[in-house]
DNA sequence: CGTAAATGAACGAACGTTCGTTTTTATTAT
DNA sequence: ATAATAAAAACGAACGTTCGTTCATTTACG
């Protein structure tokens, strides 16, 4: 096993940021009482407190262990293709499968939004935003395949795309006729691209 | 004034709506107590349940009665424009500009998601989406101007665009350089439209 | 005058957190 | 290996608050 040398206490913190994780993301920050947590990790209310100095120190550790940012830029800056056209599509589509793997990410940012008004953000989007720039910039500038849009522009629109994507995925499926909601996301894909590419027809 | 010929309960069950209003925005919901709902609307705490059943039925109606659909749709319907792409612009210009006006909607939309799991939701959707798909289809189909896209996707990727900017201005206005925040949402708008319509140089 | 509205104390439940105590763990000396 | 020991972790009752809601009573409007 993975944590097989672990201290006691490093797993019981684990299994306390997992429990609230998962509390968390099925029934809100503030519906989830700290007795709840203790009960899914195995421990004693009291308990937590030799681990985290309160709740909300429980949920910072979450939006910091849990930001899916580092795969992503592993992912994106390893994706495949000859043509600055091909690796945008392979590096969206390759984005869109890892944000489709972890939706929860995506309610997270919801709740700090909502509960937190994003005071643990700023941070965390200093730390990204500089990385990604670069690279938005790196497939922009070649040969001027894409228009002349500023990355930060680029990658709000972008992300505004998944933003929508998964609040739709969220409200009940009756919304959108189910024939669609399969490949809906090649064309978002399409849609975003065709916005920010030179015209090639 | 125009609230001259209301009854007194009617007056305050506006009052009331409108100091809990402002507050969800400010705290959240869970973080806004009826205490402070009182204060604000001015009466007792206990005269609350006069005029709404429980603190997720003062919600409910927010919901309701705030959502900007009925002048988005005639503003929309309303718009000018000779050309199709000159129409599709206004349009989307306008809807900007009344979305702007209205941040606090996607603040709504956001506790609405948090805290219950968009259960609200589901019935207004069924209530919008059969009035907006025609509008989409009727400048959709006329010359073939816009790609053959499903009109419910194109709505989708078009929200996504103001999840993602309304989600970027709550975030600390560091983030993003100043110089480009004036004119940022003309330039989503553009991104939107290079997507939707047919290649046109 | 009758009824709708407002009052605010009171209720019971639940919350996050504290704390004195006990148990378990890791480390040291035997 | 075993026993001693100090530190870390777990315990769970208790604390003080605050919550949403109720209700008997008073006030004020139509």
């Amino acid at each position: 096993m993975a944590e097989e040398n672990l201290s006691k206490g490093e797993r019981t913190r684990m299994a306390i940021e997992e429990a609230a994780y998962e509390l968390f993301l099925e029934q809100g920050y503030s519906a989830t009482s700290m007795r709840q947590v203790a009960e899914r990790a195995g421990l004693a209310v009291g308990g937590i407190y030799n681990h985290f100095a309160s709740k909300d120190a429980i949920f910072e550790a979450i939006i910091h262990d849990k930001h899916p940012y580092k795969q992503i830029l592993a992912l994106v800056s390893a994706v495949p293709g000859e043509t600055v056209d091909e690796f945008i599509h392979n590096a969206a589509q390759a984005l869109v499968e890892e944000l489709g793997r972890r939706p929860d990410f995506l309610k997270l940012m919801f709740i700090e939004i909502v509960e937190f008004n994003t005071k643990h953000m700023a941070g965390l989007m200093e730390e990204i935003i500089p990385q990604v720039l670069p690279l938005i910039q790196r497939i922009q500038s070649p040969d001027g395949a894409l228009r002349p849009i500023h990355p930060a522009i680029i990658l709000r629109a972008f992300l505004g795309m998944f933003f929508s994507y998964f609040i739709m995925e969220m409200m009940a499926g009756q919304v959108m006729p189910p024939e669609m909601r399969e490949d809906s996301l090649d064309i978002f894909v399409d849609i975003f691209l065709h916005g920010i590419i030179k015209s090639e027809l």
